[in-house]
Parts: structure tokens; sequence; C-alpha cells
DNA sequence: CGCTAATCTAGAACAAGTTTCAGACTTGAT
DNA sequence: ATCAAGTCTGAAACTTGTTCTAGATTAGCG
């Protein structure tokens, strides 16, 4: 009957993507063939993006560059948004990976997860261009992109968990991951629009990090 | 030589706006029928985007609606996302004026800003489509619109600030502040891609606004 | 092996943001 | 009142995201 699997025939939106290593609702599974198509189009957009950001991007140029029909491009991923949220998502692992093997070694929780952003950032300073693509297209995502773009919040509260050393949060320190997320995005978008230095960005971070010690009066402060 | 003035001439970018009580760097003035089509333009652009948010709010609409052609709301505004940031800048006001009347009633700094912030969440959410669309395009804007996005951000730093009570914070008291602004503006995008519940928005707030009990030890805690 | 359903491809077509242009209209200065 | 310079208009053109279509290919089943 169905032939290469089926990335998402039936349903209009929703690309798939199951990398084995992250929970999802277990799209249906991919040929090969097929398994090859999407890293080669992860791979041209984030080419692309690295080049010249969000507008570099551009859905002909990707199918080009990934050998694969611009039809075929779409099917895998319904919108250039839910490409680079892909992307970004493909980008987050490799960081979380990175970043399990040298944990930081702050004192506090506040320490640590400050530090731990902080080298996420000089990541992104690395390729300027592909953060600006996936941060914006992170942030004009609507709703048509939200279990994607829901799922990179989530990796990125693991990352900052794992930062905390913290097994079971309690709702307080949820709350305080969760501006702390806020804060993350908000001070990339400042950054990346060239509105906020490097500098104060750093100052940010530090800032909001102070909330950690709110909250687990145990260990900071 | 000139006529009805320049609303922008040489510089290829950068619109106009002075509407007298906003301090900036003067844009050449604007003639009585300049100033009405901008206002045409901004009123047109508020209620397209009141009916369908970013989306809706069309070019060519807009330059139908306010009997403007096309290439003259490009003169006024270079692009969709200045032309929605402008109108960011004009609810704003609308905004700080209505707050200045009823000042935030409650005890400590920290307290006055949340109610605050709440009282402008309650505002957007009368107006969801409107929100969508401004805040879509604040946080999609590129360099070329950073003046502008400047612009608001100072205001709602003043908003901010004035709920604080302050006169001249301290650079402490900035950062809680710019960490605020960062949280309410990512906590609005959650919210407008329906990410995050309005309790969810509420909680974000509160738990933020208790930064600011940490740089002035003297109010709040 | 041969079938059938689903996928992939190439390319046209469509939509909306942006640019461009020639000509009509305003404005401020002489 | 006249003129030069700048502005506005209407319409076409261009760009890039997205959709659609007809036909070639592929996968898995009997």
């Amino acid at each position: 009957m169905p032939a290469e699997a089926k990335a998402d025939s039936k349903n209009t939106r929703q690309a798939s993507h199951s990398p084995a290593h992250a929970p999802q609702p277990a799209s249906p599974p991919l040929t090969e063939r097929q398994e090859a198509r999407r890293r080669r189009i992860l791979h041209a957009s984030a080419q692309l993006a690295s080049r010249g950001g969000f507008d570099a991007v551009q859905m002909r140029e990707v199918a080009e560059s990934s050998q694969v029909a611009l039809g075929t491009l779409y099917r895998y991923f319904p919108s250039k948004v839910h490409l680079l949220v892909a992307t970004m998502q493909d980008q987050l692992e490799h960081m979380h990976g990175t970043l399990r093997k040298k944990p930081p070694a702050g004192d506090t929780a506040a320490e640590r997860v400050a530090e731990t952003l902080m080298r996420a950032f000089r990541a992104l300073q690395r390729e300027p261009h592909l953060a600006d693509a996936m941060v914006r297209a992170l942030t004009f995502a609507d709703r048509s992109v939200s279990p994607e773009v829901d799922q990179v919040s989530r990796q990125t509260t693991v990352i900052i968990l794992d930062a905390m050393g913290l097994d079971d949060p309690t709702p307080a320190q949820l709350s305080a991951v969760r501006v702390i997320e806020h804060t993350w995005h908000s001070a990339l978008i400042t950054w990346l629009s060239g509105r906020a230095s490097i500098a104060q960005v750093k100052i940010d971070i530090e800032t909001v990090c102070r909330l950690i010690d709110l909250t687990t009066p145990d260990d900071g402060r």
C-alpha cells in the first residue's frame, strides 16, 4: 500500500521527526532514503542559515541544495518556520550533548545555570547568522508550529534543570526556570537585532539567574 | 523647494514619527495633510490587525483602507514591520496615558509592577489579534527597525519605572527592569502562540517581579 | 513478479511584501 | 503668479513563500 512510509500524508501540518533520542509522539518511521533526505534538508538549511540568517534560507535554494523537489521539501517541513525550528531542535541536541560532557562547575545553582547559558551563548556567537535564523523562526512561529516550538522549549528546560542539578524541581523552581527561558530568548533577540551588546546579555542572564536563589534557599545565598 | 515636507526622502529606511509627545530625533515636521495620512494609515493598520492579526495586515489593504497609494504607504513606513511597530508605539502611548490616571495601588514595588503589567495584559486580551500583530512584528524586527523597536522598549521601561515609583534607579534596578521586559515580551509570545495560558503568564510576571525585591531591600521583603 | 497506493519530481501558478516608474499634484521661494 | 523640487498616485514588475498538477518512481504485498 504505502511506499517510502509517510512523513505526513493526511495531516496537513506537522512535519515528522523522531531521531530516536527525542521522546516524541512517534511519527511513522522513515525509510533510509527518507531519513537521508531529511538530513540533507536540515543540513542545507543550517548551511544557508549560517551564511545569511533567516532571509538567506530560501525554500527553493534549500530544495536545490538538498537535491529534493520543492513539493517534497514542503512535505517534510510544512513551512519555512517549521524547517528552521526543526533545524534548531537538531542544533539543540548537539548542544545538550556537548554540555553533558563538561558540566558547569559553579558552586551555586544560579552560577551553574548562568555559566551554561553563557556557554550556549558563546556557541551561538560563533554562528550568529544561524542563531538569527533559528531564534527569529522560533519567536515568529504561530500556532501551527506550537508542538515543535514546545519541544524546543522542553529541551531547553531540561538543559537548565540539568545545570541546576535537580531531579524533581518544586513549582517555584519551575517558575524560575520559565522566567529564565523567557529572558534567554528575549535577550538573544535584542542581541541579534543589535539593540544589546554581548556584555548586556551576560548581565541580563546573570540577573535573572539570581531568581534561582530565591527558590532554593539551601544552596545559593 | 521641497513640498509636503519629506517623511523620508534621501534616507532609504526609517519612517518618520514625532507625535510631539515622544522625544525623538525630530524627523522633519509633517504637513497637516501628511499628518492626516499618517493617522489614516495607522488607524487602518490597527483596524486590520484587530480583525485577523499579523497576517491580516496586508500592505495593499492598508493602502486602500487609508486612501493612499501603495508607494506612499511605503514612503511613510518602509516595511510591514515598521508599520506595525509604529502601530505599537501608538497604542503604547494610549496605554501609558491610561495607566497614569489610575496608578497601581500595591504596597511594594514588585506588586505595583506586576499589577501594572497585568493591567496591560488584560488590555491586550481584549484585542488579541491586535496584540498578535504588534508583538510578532516587534520580535521579528531586524536591525533596520532597531531605532523604532528601541523606542518601544524605552517607553515600556518608563512605564515600569513609573509603577515602581522611582526617579533615578540604580544599575541593579535597571537590570531587573530589563529582565522584566524580557519576560513580559516572551511570555506574551508564548500566550499568543497558544503555548501558555493566561494563568501561566500571570505566574511568570509575578515570579519575575520578585527580582525587584532583590534590588530594593528597603521596600519589599 | 506484478499491482497498487503512496511518494517524488519538475514546473507552473498563486499570494503578499517590496520596488519601480511615469506622470499628476503640492509646496515654498522668488 | 511662476517655477523647481519634492510628493503622491496608479499600475506594473519582481521576489520569495506556498500550493497545485501530471506524470515518473518506489515500496511493500499477494
